[in-house]
DNA sequence: GTCTATAACTCGATAGAC
DNA sequence: GTCTATCGAGTTATAGAC
């Protein structure tokens, strides 16, 4: 039942990069959660592009397959339950990784990049197609393309999760989320 | 007409601040693009930290008297005014200083971290106010507190400008911009 | 797989000449 | 005000023993 050094490794490196970044975070902390030399890492990892691009893969497909876990009958409960994941998130890891990591974008390894581009880009055409058959369903009440809204909102989620973890008061990440939700239902 | 070296070296670290985040930019950057060794930085600000409060602090200030000048009749005509000031932003520095601030909040000295506090608490406290009075004056409508809608509005803009400057799409911050008013002025 | 030891580099910061 | 020179600590990464 113990986890593998390189699991541990993993999970101690995305806490790590959730509350600081990939820049703020480096082997020797690692070293001292996980109890193994910082060379030792090296053996998992050969370099920490490695390690930033196997941890984000991770938290991506980890994110994805809850995605596609999801089955609600309707548009609307299909949204909380997206909704639900980050609150979720928060509750246990304080900030969406793809947050900081995209905040510091241009300084990451290429390899590291790609994955945060496809946790938006994945993300946002999940809930585009959510906020279209909801709109089509008569739910939900929105103008122009889904993707620009759905951009919008992931953006929102973000947002509030950095702005939360930074001030101090999770509550944030709820506001925007009834925000959120009383915005596409507003009747005409 | 020649600008101070200190004005220089602030102006360097707020473009390399806002591209990258605070820990990922060095006095050897600022040393390359200023023309002076890091020795002499060290002269106008005894410490990282220090030049990091003062480049916060001037950003910040500048961003409140922004808000201080806008005069329009409306509270509508008052947001707009309000977006367009991080639409100017983006066309000139890329991403709010703030944004990148906050997501790397926790490693910040604790003399930046307070500008950064200001920053977020100032500008959601002022379109609070804007919020409500379009609210009374029945040009917005939302619902709960005032509060909560300007902490999710300023969440949805710091969170397009952090992906649009990653994905390298500036137009993710108009379609924030586009959703947030045509979602505050929904007729019931 | 993990270790010790170390290389090669960058960082912020200081002392002191000019 | 700006410089040269340097310090001590931090970083990622490698070589080689066990």
């Amino acid at each position: 039942m113990e986890a593998s050094t390189r699991d541990m490794l993993l999970d101690a490196a995305e806490r790590l990069a959730r509350a600081r970044g990939y820049n703020a975070f480096s082997f020797r902390d690692l070293s001292e959660r996980v109890g193994v030399r910082t060379a030792s890492i090296h053996y998992h990892f050969p370099s920490k592009g490695d390690l930033g691009r196997e941890l984000t893969k991770r938290y991506r497909e980890r994110f994805e397959a809850a995605l596609e876990a999801i089955n609600e009958p309707t548009p609307r409960a299909q949204l909380a339950r997206f909704l639900a994941l980050f609150e979720a998130s928060q509750r246990q890891g304080g900030v969406c990784l793809c947050g900081p990591l995209a905040s510091e974008y241009h300084t990451l390894p290429p390899e590291v990049q790609s994955e945060v581009q496809l946790f938006y880009v994945h993300a946002e055409e999940w809930l585009a197609r959510v906020l279209e058959k909801g709109r089509r369903a008569g739910e939900f009440r929105f103008e122009g393309p889904a993707l620009g809204v759905s951009r919008s909102i992931v953006a929102a989620i973000e947002g509030a999760m950095i702005s939360a973890g930074a001030l101090g008061d999770p509550i944030r990440l709820n506001q925007a989320m009834k925000w959120i939700t009383t915005s596409l239902s507003a009747q005409p």
